[in-house]
RNA sequence: GCGGGCGUGGCGGAGUUAGGCAGACGCAGGGAACUUAAAAUUCCCCGGGUGAAAGCCCGCGUGGGUUCGAGUCCCACCGCCCGCACCA
């Protein structure tokens, strides 16, 4: 700061730290930009826009990625309420998970008190950046009142069957004792422990997501996402068409009559060429077969704990596969012929049936591993071009890949000589015929694994009793409250090891005592899954949400967010909105109808971190140039889909310009106090660059490019500036300044805000319609035409707007900078009207 | 490997929806005015080559194609980024 005591100022300088705290906390204690009517009493959803941002974990103050998405997600809030809709911004905290228990864990710290602080915390660094939040929706996940419903939530979809246990392979982290999710494994390690993790068997609660596959794989079609995001969607349903067959043991088996094994394909056609036969290590049948054999049992377990690591570490192609022949055959149906069976670890337990008939000529990973273990690959396919012309014959001795093109059946009984597809469809056919088999869609999507021996989440309101079995608890006891005295220090579940919270229950049914609660928490994504319906109604302590809000407001106009989410919460939620439409509790089918995914804050080209040195935080910018400066630097970075890297862009000049804008207003309030204010000589072009900026600046808010916006806000500001150059400036310069707030509020809302009042008006700038343009001043009487000539620019004329084509073509060759290239004769003439004229000269 | 996206000045990026003046707007840099000086502010220059200048030539990853005309459309290739990854 430079020292201004014996300096004598002429205009007060531009100072955001001393005018922004006061109005951010005016727009917070005034809720100022609550909805009212409160959504759950609205009828309406006319002129109503839901504008939704994901929920910010409270793990420590905000980081400049909250800064980034909160930033673009005000500057469409405040310019749909200036276009006069009726907006609904709420926020909240996603406050439960697995930071808060390990702070307590590592620290000793009471996990609700750390979470509550952080959310302190984060409360004041959104309301010190002016996010126009409506502060009467607040929710945080970890309150008792929000949990409950998430419990309420949970018992619908157990009452619907959508809620089951079975038995499951899950992640478990043998430093921490405890099962990770699968976004906490990283590389096939601990997040926090790095120990390898372990794939170990646990009974567990499911989400039966899988009955929605189709559903949610169809649907992506009408919703206005990301591609990259729908394809991210697709790939992880990742539906496949195909054909389930069943083979024989080739022995009689322990029963005395040969066991049927069903394998699942979508190359039914190549069963011909199925010349062996595998087993995932796990599969029942194996495991019935090889009990007792500790050679085998090693080879199991060993696959089963140590398949995750190598699924990240190494490319599969790379990977040698490893597998045991079994002690048994089985039999190809359509052959006759028994064919070995082995296990092996390239063969899924959950994936399928479990079990596939091994066809090396027609599939990679079976060629390889035929290769390796020298087993037959046999020729069950001629290759063909596309158009069915006949190819050289495959030659297994000197193949080094398995073929997947098109061809023509051999060595298939009675398909010989039908192109693939035939074949496909005859064999799919025949299968369902002789009763062996039948058409078959599968889905790599897998049911949502919701239990965690966790302690900082909702307890799963279930109570296993030795009579009844799994009961939920009855809705009027809800919500099933985390004890107050948990001890973080205990290995494993803190909740489980509690003295008395398992066992000081009854059945609810039977009323038995011989009964306990179930000591698992819900999945953080459970929380996050329905938070949008509770906000609109966050108090109401009768139900969940009231269905003839959440059948106005849903679904979100817009969402915003990061893409890290693509098929986790992204996926959960649209899983959720379905099954409560399905229990007749909302009538939407997706809940998000546009998403838009900002880009990252970087720094010098690297994520940012305190251990990487690198880390800027939003409280160091808004400290030196305060938030507007903030929210505009951010904005005009870059287009909001597209990363910043914080190195690159200049908090500095986006001060420089607000300073400007600041100058330029006080010299107007200036003029207008001494009776000087006049319009100069530019006028007319200064009413043009209005009408100018007002179309593209709405064009670009309604696009979301806010850089391009601010870029035509900075061109106004130089237009104004050139217009009282000469210290004139009367209405029009008025005018032009008060449009330039008004447009700049939605982006920089605390100067616009101060400024507005300073030009005398009572209200706030954020309460002023959207300016329209005066589209007259736009008309011309002249143009200027761009004049080539073979398609390259040799000059530029000024023509009557209209002017019909030989008129143009007359002055264009009147032209000297056109007529020194008219070497020759015109050959032809395009004429784009008042825009352009290219003639075409022969050589 | 499969799927998706992106390549424009020293830098961030405009322009790509609909083919029609490439480099808007800014940052960084250079010069000037004002000032005792500095800061602040204001003005000028700023893709490469050539030229005193006007201008001319080249230029949007590379190579082809379509077109009167291509950063934009089509084909092939190169590079980078992001998903998924033994899913039968």
């Amino acid at each position: 700061m430079t020292d201004t005591s014996d300096v004598q100022v002429d205009a007060e300088r531009y100072d955001p730290l001393a005018l922004e705290p006061a109005i951010a906390q005016r727009w917070h204690d005034e809720r100022t930009y609550s909805l009212s009517p409160r959504p759950s009493t609205d009828r309406d959803g006319q002129g109503t826009f839901y504008a939704l941002t994901m929920f910010p974990y409270p793990s420590g103050d905000l980081h400049m990625g909250h800064a980034e998405i909160f930033t673009i997600h005000d500057a469409l809030v405040r310019h749909l309420r200036m276009s006069g809709r009726r907006v609904l911004n709420p926020i909240g905290w996603d406050a439960f998970g697995l930071p808060a228990e390990n702070a307590a864990r590592n620290r000793g710290a009471d996990p609700k008190k750390w979470t509550y602080e952080n959310i302190e915390e984060q409360r004041s660094t959104i309301v010190r950046l002016g996010y126009s939040f409506d502060w009467d929706t607040v929710l945080r996940t970890c309150d008792p009142d929000y949990y409950r419903w998430t419990q309420w939530l949970f018992l619908e979809l157990f009452d619907a069957g959508l809620a089951y246990r079975r038995e499951a392979l899950v992640n478990w982290d043998p430093i921490d004792q405890t099962v990770l999710a699968n976004e906490q494994v990283v590389d096939g390690r601990g997040e926090r422990s790095g120990a390898v993790v372990q794939r170990v068997p646990r009974t567990q609660w499911f989400f039966r997501i899988t009955d929605y596959a189709d559903e949610l794989l169809d649907a992506l079609e009408a919703i206005d996402w990301p591609d990259r995001v729908k394809n991210a969607q697709r790939a992880w349903i990742g539906r496949s068409e195909g054909a389930e067959i069943s083979f024989q043991t080739a022995d009689p088996g322990p029963s005395g009559t040969p066991e049927e094994v069903v394998v699942y394909t979508t190359r039914p056609d190549t069963v011909f060429g199925a010349t062996y036969f595998v087993f995932a290590p796990e599969h029942p049948i194996v495991t019935a077969r090889m009990a007792g054999n500790a050679d085998y049992d090693a080879f199991r377990d060993e696959v089963s704990r140590r398949s995750e690591v190598e699924r990240v570490s190494t490319m599969s192609a790379d990977r040698g596969k490893r597998g045991v022949r079994l002690d048994f055959d089985m039999v190809n149906p359509f052959t006759g012929e028994p064919i070995p069976a082995y296990a092996a670890d390239y063969v899924l337990m959950d994936y399928g049936t479990g079990a596939i008939m091994a066809v090396p000529i027609g599939d990679q990973r079976d060629f390889e591993f035929a290769t390796q273990e020298r087993l037959e690959i046999r020729p069950i396919i001629r290759p063909t071009t596309q158009d069915g012309d006949l190819l050289e014959e495959l030659d297994p001795a000197t193949m080094t890949e398995a073929y997947v093109g098109p061809g023509v059946m051999i060595n298939s009984g009675e398909y010989d000589g039908l192109p693939w597809e035939q074949a496909k469809a005859r064999i799919v056919a025949d299968v369902s015929a002789k009763g062996w088999g039948t058409t078959r869609v599968n889905y790599r999507l897998r049911d949502w694994l919701v239990s965690r021996q966790r302690s900082w989440g909702p307890p799963i309101p279930i109570i296993h009793c030795a009579t009844c079995g799994e009961i939920g608890v009855p809705l009027s006891d809800l919500p099933v409250e985390l004890p107050g005295d948990l001890d973080f220090q205990v290995q494993g579940s803190p909740l489980e090891q509690h003295p008395t919270w398992k066992h000081d229950v009854v059945c609810p049914q039977c009323g038995g005592e011989d009964a306990v609660r179930d000591v698992d928490t819900l999945d953080t994504f459970v929380d996050s899954s329905w938070y949008f319906l509770r906000y609109l109604s966050p108090h109401d302590d009768t139900k969940a949400w009231p269905k003839d809000a959440a059948n106005a407001w849903l679904p979100v106009d817009q969402y915003t967010g990061g893409v890290e989410h693509a098929v986790l919460h992204l996926l959960y939620s649209r899983f959720v909105v379905k099954a409560m439409r399905d229990r007749g509790h909302l009538a939407a089918d997706e809940p998000f109808q546009a998403l838009l995914n900002q880009g990252q804050v970087i720094m010098d080209g690297a994520s940012m971190s305190k251990s990487k040195g690198n880390l800027v935080v939003p409280g160091e910018i808004t400290d030196t140039y305060g938030a507007d400066a903030l929210r505009g630097t951010m904005l005009f970075a870059s287009a909001p889909e597209d990363d910043i890297d914080w190195a690159d862009v200049s908090p500095t000049g986006m001060h420089k310009w607000l300073s400007r804008v600041w100058r330029l207003t006080l010299a107007q309030i200036e003029r207008e106090a001494s009776d000087t204010a006049a319009d100069g000589a530019e006028v007319e072009a200064l009413r043009k660059a209005v009408a100018v900026a007002v179309i593209g600046v709405t064009e670009d808010y309604d696009a979301r490019k806010y850089n391009t916006a601010i870029a035509k806000l900075m061109s106004l500001t130089n237009a104004i500036l050139d217009a009282t150059r000469d210290n004139s400036g009367g209405e029009t310069a008025r005018d032009a300044l008060e449009t330039l707030l008004t447009m700049l509020a939605p982006i920089c809302p605390f100067i616009t805000e101060e400024l507005w009042h300073r030009l005398g008006h009572a209200d706030s700038v954020h309460d002023q319609p959207w300016p329209t343009a005066d589209a007259s001043l736009l008309v011309e009487d002249e143009v200027e035409i761009v004049v080539q000539v073979n398609g390259k620019v040799r000059g530029r004329i000024t023509m009557a707007v209209g002017a019909p084509q030989d008129e143009v073509v007359a002055a264009a060759t009147a032209d000297c900078a056109v007529a020194e290239h008219l070497g020759g004769e015109v050959a032809k003439v395009i004429h784009v009207p008042d825009k352009l004229v290219n003639l075409v000269v022969k050589a």
